[in-house]
DNA sequence: TCAACCAGATTGTCTGACATTCTTTCAATC
DNA sequence: GATTGAAAGAATGTCAGACAATCTGGTTGA
């Protein structure tokens, strides 16, 4: 029997691949906020037929990647800075939340796993690769996030991320950013694997406000 | 030129009025945990064409209301009673956190909105109708959350709460419910009305926990 | 009894079509 | 010259029909 079995429990279909591959294009920026997309010249590029497009499409409002109106057809949001600042609040509330439960109840395995990640991160922030920086980090709070114990924490919290993914990577080229963000993870880092519950919530919080402010920052600095 | 001129009415659509019609039915428990949605069959019942129904489906997909396995299409998740635990751990952050914040926060106007709300609940609570009493507790939640300044914290939490309806349902109906759960409620309103940011936390927590045991006990009492 | 197999049911996907609704262009009017 | 209005073009909303791939349940053969 072909080893490749395992891989092929749940086969991928034309509509998963669509969101994927739209969900990547859009995360690293390649559609610019408030432009429309066409319906045409996506199935053009992308392969695919009109309906199985239109699925994906649905599929990528319902995580606000997009924007749909009824007749104009999808759009790239404009994340204003309001909503912006309504993420970053409600994902620290999240995030300081799985640090704490993280931080009493992570296995070894997995906080050899954290630990690994950290020193991606650290990798990345030498070199001047913003998007190994922002992508280590996501990897970094995603081991976090799977380890609180709470997948519903993890759910949403990764929705929110994907939605102010533009303002990460604007503000990991931010002058000393990645140096910085890099000491509050090592400090999350260490509470965790003190086993301080309280010490993880602190540094998180930390963590967060600080992301929130850079990410001001480097909002206004260029417009 | 007024400041906020957001007059677009927007249209209609087919798919918002099926994702709306399915939605409703899901919530209202009109179909099993576990069974299987036939397209055919949907399309025929609503009237309307497959690649609408399926643009439908996939929203609905998204918002965790159904499930869609390749192949098999379709069908209504049975709510586990861990992922149903760890839904009430994130719906209690965040109501908390809407509570406190919206204590000192909530105009006049919308203070009276909440009497009215709270009034509506009471006078379900003392009817048998459950279905009345889950709206209008429905409207009461959400008018705190509504302000509480922050429109994500509202958003994720309507997405937590569409999940756990079907508990919600049923713990109504447990002898003696409706009335503490009127209690509990009151409390919250009086904190908020008292602008007590901390009394309006400690409360909504309550009123949570409480929620959540009352669905253990529903749950457990009858499979 | 159990495995293989077959027929019906169901989904995944495509093509093509058409009415409705923007959007843009260009001319006409004031 | 600016504004209005109309017409052409583009894009979306929606449908119908088709077909292959896959699942499902029951029947047959060993």
């Amino acid at each position: 029997m072909p080893p490749d079995l395992n891989l092929r429990i749940s086969p991928r279909t034309v509509q998963q691949e669509t969101v994927d591959k739209l969900r990547l294009a859009i995360l690293s920026g390649l559609f610019q906020p408030g432009s429309r997309l066409i319906e045409s010249q996506l199935c053009a590029q992308l392969g695919i037929s009109r309906p199985s497009l239109r699925e994906a499409l649905r599929s990528l409002e319902a995580e606000r990647l997009i924007e749909i109106v009824p007749n104009r057809g999808p759009s790239i949001p404009a994340l204003s800075w309001e909503v912006a600042t309504a993420i970053y609040e409600v994902r620290e509330l999240l995030e300081v939340e799985a640090a704490g439960r993280c931080a009493s109840r992570i296995s070894p395995a997995q906080l050899d796993e954290l630990k690994r990640s950290l020193s991606a991160f650290e990798e990345a922030a030498l070199s001047k690769d913003s998007i190994a920086q922002v992508m280590t980090a996501a990897d970094f709070y995603s081991i976090i996030l799977a380890n609180c114990g709470n997948p519903i924490l993890e759910e949403v919290h990764r929705g929110l991320v994907a939605r102010i993914s533009f303002f990460r990577g604007r503000s990991m080229s931010l002058e000393g950013r990645a140096q910085s963000s890099l000491a509050e993870m090592r400090e999350i880092f260490e509470s965790i694997a003190a086993g301080d519950e309280n010490a993880a919530r602190k540094a998180s919080k930390q963590h967060v406000l600080k992301a929130k402010a850079a990410a001001k920052i480097s909002m206004d600095s260029d417009i």
